[in-house]
DNA sequence: TTGTACGCGTTATCAA
DNA sequence: TTGATAACGCGTACAA
């Protein structure tokens, strides 16, 4: 039978007020004598406090839930992580749930952590296209929600990675090291980070006075098998000589695919990632990418939300997290192709 | 505010046992006019369940813990994403508990997990050396446990990964394609699991009438660093052709060192994984490694707990999982080192 | 079919 | 310093 405080009250002889104060700290003004009995009682007998009980009365339960579409991708296992530390760090526990980018379990789960009655919520949104009944669901808890403005929109906090700045950059240090025709494999066109990170790479071809012609869009699921399955269908556009990827995942098919072509990295071709996960630093050759801080953004988001939770009027609803590029070897000047007509040495 | 059975009581001026039946389902026996006013009434007023006040009545919380030592390594993140599935298939939630390998941060969520009353926990159980304090704690709900039956032996569900097998395979697979000097780098060598590895390489060795000299060991991190590192500093024994490695971490990390030294793999050195995670599709070359079924491990842990959780008496305590080599790209015959005396073609 | 009263374990308030 | 007691929201048993 598991222990209460009522157990400790018979045991010791005292009130439930006392043997209270005593086991939640509060013990200031108890004497000496009867502390050192209950603490030890309680000890003793292994008493474990009931935190749903306690919940019923404090109106907060200390818990946060998370939704993900893939703890797979690595982008996201190094949010969760950086979620779970900082709520560890600030006394929260976590939720996990894995929504598999369907809205039909995002839906299931934001209802189940209400129903828990978590004090918070954090929402990497699926990128399913269909958010019809999205509308339906009333979310009566504080949330934070990743970059994605478009839904969950009355959301408390929002963190924005700045995409535009960092595709900008991809797209400035290709012209600068001599690409003239680019294809972007985009993973979905309708996502609003995707929008500006199209804005990024426009304004970097405007300013060095190029037309939009000089870079091709493809879309492609968010996955190996998206990317290498669309390249091997469609081939590369005449002229291309660099490739940027909307994800990590994607580069990585990508690579893949251009070893299969017998492609040779970063001469024939150069592969520009997105996240700046883990992967970039396994792939052969190591990925040029564009870094998103995504160990940062979990634990930034629930820095952020927590302070909404514990003071509703002091909080940041909108932070926005730069991006940069970070160069590996992925990339490069590209060999002129006229000079590569005679045979190999 | 938060809607209430009790508001809806009032609002649709019927009683609670009427609203307690139709909003849990169990609506056998109510009119069909109070049933669809009840159900009307809860939709626009946005009654939500509170599932505390549920749980201190029933007892249950539907609720599972999770530990894991390291999220980000890929092995972990399957083992969680496989929980997560099956607990939530199961109709349960899942707290997420990162320890950092600390003794420290397993024994807080430990008593956190408890002290929200989850109805069961899975430990993946930190690599930490120092085991003293774990005595101190009482687990009071069933727990379940992965492949370490020295700690925690008390726990009403068991999992173990036939690594002894793996193992086994890995070395008579070696002997087979001509290898007869191997290092072993191991991760922690008081491990059971470890234990089980060397009987495991052993066995092959005798049956194949080696000697135990036919195989050093090296006792590194389970972490690319630390491979790399170890590998960095005391170099290859004499001879050796095969390196067999605790994870495919530390295999990542060994290819990283073997391109360094300018090695080829596997004309000069073979390399095996242990895990069979992600990274080994993705190294070049592709690592050959050994299956433990990550996503299953946990899905099953999580399945028989469950089925400890809901039916004390039926339930699986002890299962086993076979592991078996999966051949890649790093391994292959050896070519003898005098025919390379030469200088290279 | 409906209404009522009480318990779950902790917390907070007020009185002793 | 201590003690008694009323919430919190839901589940259940019993009475009407």
């Amino acid at each position: 039978m598991t222990v209460t405080m009522k157990d400790i009250v018979k045991i010791c002889q005292v009130s439930t007020a006392m043997v209270f104060k005593v086991l939640s700290g509060k013990d200031q003004d108890v004497a000496e004598g009867t502390k050192e009995k209950i603490l030890q009682c309680a000890k003793k007998e292994g008493y474990v406090m009931n935190a749903l009980a306690r919940s019923m009365k404090t109106k907060d339960t200390k818990t946060l839930g998370i939704l993900v579409p893939d703890l797979k991708n690595p982008y996201y296992t190094e949010i969760c992580r950086g979620a779970e530390e900082k709520a560890h760090e600030m006394g929260y526990s976590l939720f996990l749930c894995n929504t598999d980018n369907t809205l039909e379990k995002e839906l299931q789960y934001l209802q189940k952590l209400m129903e828990k009655q978590v004090d918070g919520i954090l929402i990497i949104a699926s990128l399913a296209r269909d958010r019809r009944k999205e509308e339906e669901m009333k979310i009566t808890v504080p949330f934070g929600v990743l970059n994605n403005a478009t839904h969950y929109k009355d959301c408390d906090v929002y963190l924005e990675v700045d995409n535009k700045r960092g595709s900008y950059e991809a797209v400035q240090y290709l012209l600068a090291t001599g690409h003239e025709q680019f294809l972007y494999l985009e993973g979905i066109t309708d996502l609003p980070f995707n929008k500006d990170r199209l804005q990024g790479m426009e304004e970097a071809l405007r300013e060095a006075h190029r037309t939009t012609q000089s870079m091709v869009i493809y879309e492609a699921p968010f996955t190996m098998e998206g990317a290498y399955d669309l390249l091997k269908e469609q081939g590369l556009p005449e002229g291309t000589t660099a490739l940027l990827c909307g994800n990590d995942l994607m580069a990585l098919g990508a690579i893949n695919w251009a070893k299969d072509e017998g492609l040779e990295i970063p001469k024939d071709l150069s592969i520009l990632g997105f996240d700046n996960t883990v992967f970039s630093e396994i792939t052969v050759p190591k990925l040029t990418t564009i870094d998103q801080y995504c160990h940062g953004s979990g634990a930034i988001l629930v820095g952020n939300l927590v302070k909404r939770i514990q003071d509703v009027e002091h909080y940041e609803t909108h932070d926005i997290l730069e991006t940069h590029l970070v160069v590996r070897e992925s990339t490069g000047s590209p060999v002129i192709k006229k000079a590569r007509k005679s045979p190999n040495p």
